[in-house]
DNA sequence: ATCTGCTATGTTATGACATTACGGTGTTGC
DNA sequence: GCAACACCGTAATGTCATAACATAGCAGAT
């Protein structure tokens, strides 16, 4: 692959058509639903689709929702955020929302520095209601 | 059910196989793991294992990692711990530590507050490696 | 006592999510 | 050339979870 480390990943067929599909939805995805839309694409496997989400998380263009076994895509593209993401997910209406909050990662990091733990990796998922759907209730 | 409100749950048989299993093994097992040490007791069937797993995790004696679909035992029974809870996973051991920190809970309640954000359940969970491991290799 | 409602149970079948195994294609660099 | 590597395609399988239906036991009310 062309080591373009700075602007734009290239991503290949596979990746870019998962990309753009995740990218077209503001709530999370499966893979088989992702796959079901790229049949006309020409997709056919679930590993497909599951090669493909492999890269573009590892590359912070997606993020897997452990919580609900499915994908969205990365809120800012651009930012390559790193450290800890949290996501908020609506029940109602099924939309996600990424926040970053550098107190908790502090808090987590101590928690971690008190007992010893190295963190690899955090998962924070809040489930309940957006304000919007609160307010249409 | 007779609704015993403080002490002890009086919980079914099949609860209580399935809560004893989770105890008698300090890392998370899944559902079919589950299933698997309780053939010789009579059960025959997942739902039998999920059915029993969902009022545990209700009661608070047993939670699930959404990261790895499967269930531990509460560290601490007694305490139908409420709020947040997080767990520390160790990805050479195994073992789940369980912690709770106020902090992070503020601060998630002001997130939600911020965006008008209702919060019903929240999962945190921290991949890694555990002190012991880390000082075994 | 029987009817009703509730909870738990058992069983079969199926749905939903994810990976293993194998082989092929294309590019890069020696 | 050809070895190393990343990606791709397909089939089969493995793992996690629920739907749908039928039954049993136990309360309280009539």
């Amino acid at each position: 692959m062309a080591h373009t480390h700075d602007g734009a990943h290239d991503l290949t067929r596979n990746q870019s058509l998962v990309l753009e599909t995740l990218n077209a939805q503001p709530s999370p995805l499966s893979a088989y639903d992702i796959l079901d839309r790229l049949r006309g694409a020409g997709l056919r496997a679930p590993l497909q689709v599951y090669r493909a989400l492999d890269k573009l998380v590892a590359m912070g263009l997606a993020h897997r929702l452990e919580s609900l076994n499915a994908f969205v895509a990365c809120a800012d593209a651009q930012c390559h955020r790193k450290g800890l993401i949290g996501f908020a997910i609506c029940e109602n209406c099924g939309r996600v929302d990424e926040f970053a909050d550098e107190v908790i990662e502090t808090q987590l990091g101590t928690w971690a520095d008190r007992t010893g733990f190295s963190i690899k990796q955090t998962t924070m998922e809040i489930r309940g209601r957006c304000a919007l759907c609160r307010e249409a209730a």
